[in-house]
DNA sequence: CAATTATTGACAGCATACTTACAATATGGC
DNA sequence: GCCATATTGTAAGTATGCTGTCAATAATTG
């Protein structure tokens, strides 16, 4: 606590969770841009790559939920993976609307040759703690985005891929 | 664990602690913004002025320092701070490449301001958690990001600002 | 069935976050 | 003092992440 109420000490950010929680994610991108680096993916087109490969045919705004992905954002992420080959787009016969999205062959032959180096990065993210210490912050960090999910901008909606799946062609 | 090695599910995505640190990161800036939003600033404009509050005359690149912040980024930071009136850039007496920061009355104000608001905010983003799930979650946080602090880009170095403190005019 | 409302994808704009490159300037060794 | 090297700020390019808006199309409702 700092002496003067109006005297802000650089503890204001350090001690912050926000601050921390930034922090954390610059250098999870960083270790996971640096094991995947041979691949040419990042870690928000791995998702995207991964969602796709589960859920055949869902369209863009399915997949922003799935992913709790902003929506805007992810049709550029839908187009750099179009342009690399991993994934098509295809118009549904049902509703004009929207694009369904499927997995190339490409792209599961990337996702295949990829996931030991993901797994690497998630495992250096944590390495530094004792794996008693990873397992609690693991199970509180799980705790508290389910727990805030509706205070972000994007919900996280996994089950509406399921619905999707049950209607469209 | 799944039955085939070859199928990934959205596990491979949902459990890994990149995904968790993106989604509260996400979750972090929304409630941030939500919070402050009466006031205009982002929460990297404020660790920024905060930073320059307590370091007056610190250049671009041991700002960077200070707060772990990209230095390309943060020229774009310290711009918008400036139109906005809240710091001032004043080219130094010694070295003419740096230029040195301070912030500005307003800036001051602002900050007095907005510190409820921050700490609320911050507050906030752990509130869904119980006290002493909250104490564990930070404490293993901050020995994570430290232990990290060598694998992000832009490792955080709080003493450069003091060095720098010693010699500039 | 027609009119309102909702959804979808696209786009423009702002703000981080990082990479590389570059010009101006400092600093070191010689 | 000169030259190789390093530092500083800036800019261009890529990639998230969010806010809006818009047109096309669906779904709903009177």
């Amino acid at each position: 606590m700092p002496s003067k109420s109006d005297n802000v000490t650089m503890d204001a950010v350090y001690t912050a969770p926000g601050y921390l929680f930034r922090r954390m994610q610059q250098i999870a991108v960083a270790i996971f841009m640096e094991e995947c680096r041979a691949h040419d993916l990042t870690p928000v087109q791995f998702a995207a790559l991964v969602a796709i490969q589960t859920h055949p045919g869902i369209d863009a705004t399915r997949l922003s939920a799935v992913i709790a992905f902003d929506r805007s954002t992810l049709g550029n992420v839908i187009e750099r993976l179009e342009t690399k080959g991993y994934i098509e787009r295809k118009p549904s016969s049902g509703d004009k609307r929207i694009k369904l999205l499927y997995q190339t062959r490409a792209g599961a032959a990337l996702l295949r040759e990829i996931m030991p180096s993901v797994d690497r990065a998630q495992a250096r993210m944590l390495q530094p703690l004792k794996p008693a210490d990873r397992k609690t912050l693991m199970a509180l960090l799980t705790q508290l985005v389910d727990l805030n999910n509706e205070a972000s901008r994007v919900p996280l909606r996994a089950e509406d891929a399921l619905q999707h799946l049950g209607r469209s062609g």
